[in-house]
DNA sequence: ACATCGTATTGACAAATGTCAATACGAAAG
DNA sequence: CTTTCGTATTGACATTTGTCAATACGATGT
């Protein structure tokens, strides 16, 4: 999208980075995101009770993760439903993996982090 | 780590989760993790000058980055080297991974978020 | 038109966060 | 032991964030 080749992001486009990740590290919103992750489309009426939080703060968690690019929102009639937007998990897979290196072998055979 | 099979990590998995994304998610240690990414190790007498912050407000992202397990440090006299914890950024991306689609084959052809 | 029902917005408030000045800690050097 | 210098911690402050009650918006059905 920046610099990266491949339509890619690079950690250094902290414009686009750091909103999808503030949107992700929350609690409320990564379970948000989990459910979508395994069911595909879940309409709105559905999250309060997942979540256990009130319809205006779920709500609020849905805006936020739209607004990162994240979640898609979509009308039909009078109800909402929310999907991921999976091309994003993609582009933050490919993000991470290219400052990634061979993971540990053995659990005894630690590279660093002890 | 906790539930997938290859020791990576699942998005249900929010207390190893939260704290890494929440610590990736701000401009300044994106900028430290990004200057660790291409250089392998950097004395923390240098960060001041490379993200226009001062000493206690780098030593304090820097906690963060070691407490979420992304950084490493390592005393060498007087002098503090940092690292990354490469195999994290591994694991990340595997997580992401999980949940991503086929990417976009051309501009024109948008699967959502439009 | 009117009432109903699902969802978003507003307002308010406590809690967490980023920042810096001042200070404390700790290791090396004299 | 004392000084020096690099780094961490403390304290203070403004800003942001998560949460809910109350309210507004909007589409559907009567």
């Amino acid at each position: 999208m920046a610099n990266s080749p491949e339509g890619s992001v690079s950690l250094r486009d902290a414009d686009v980075l750091v909103p999808r990740l503030k949107a992700l590290a929350d609690p409320v919103r990564l379970q948000l995101v989990n459910a979508l992750a395994q069911r595909d489309e879940i309409c709105a009426c559905d999250f309060p009770a997942l979540v256990q939080r009130t319809q205006p703060t779920v709500s609020h968690h849905l805006t936020v993760l739209v607004k990162a690019g994240i979640v898609h929102r979509e009308q039909r009639g009078k109800w909402a439903w929310f999907a991921l937007c999976r091309p994003v998990f993609d582009e933050l897979s490919a993000t991470f993996a290219d400052h990634a290196a061979a993971a540990v072998t053995s659990d005894s055979e630690r590279l660093c982090c002890g």
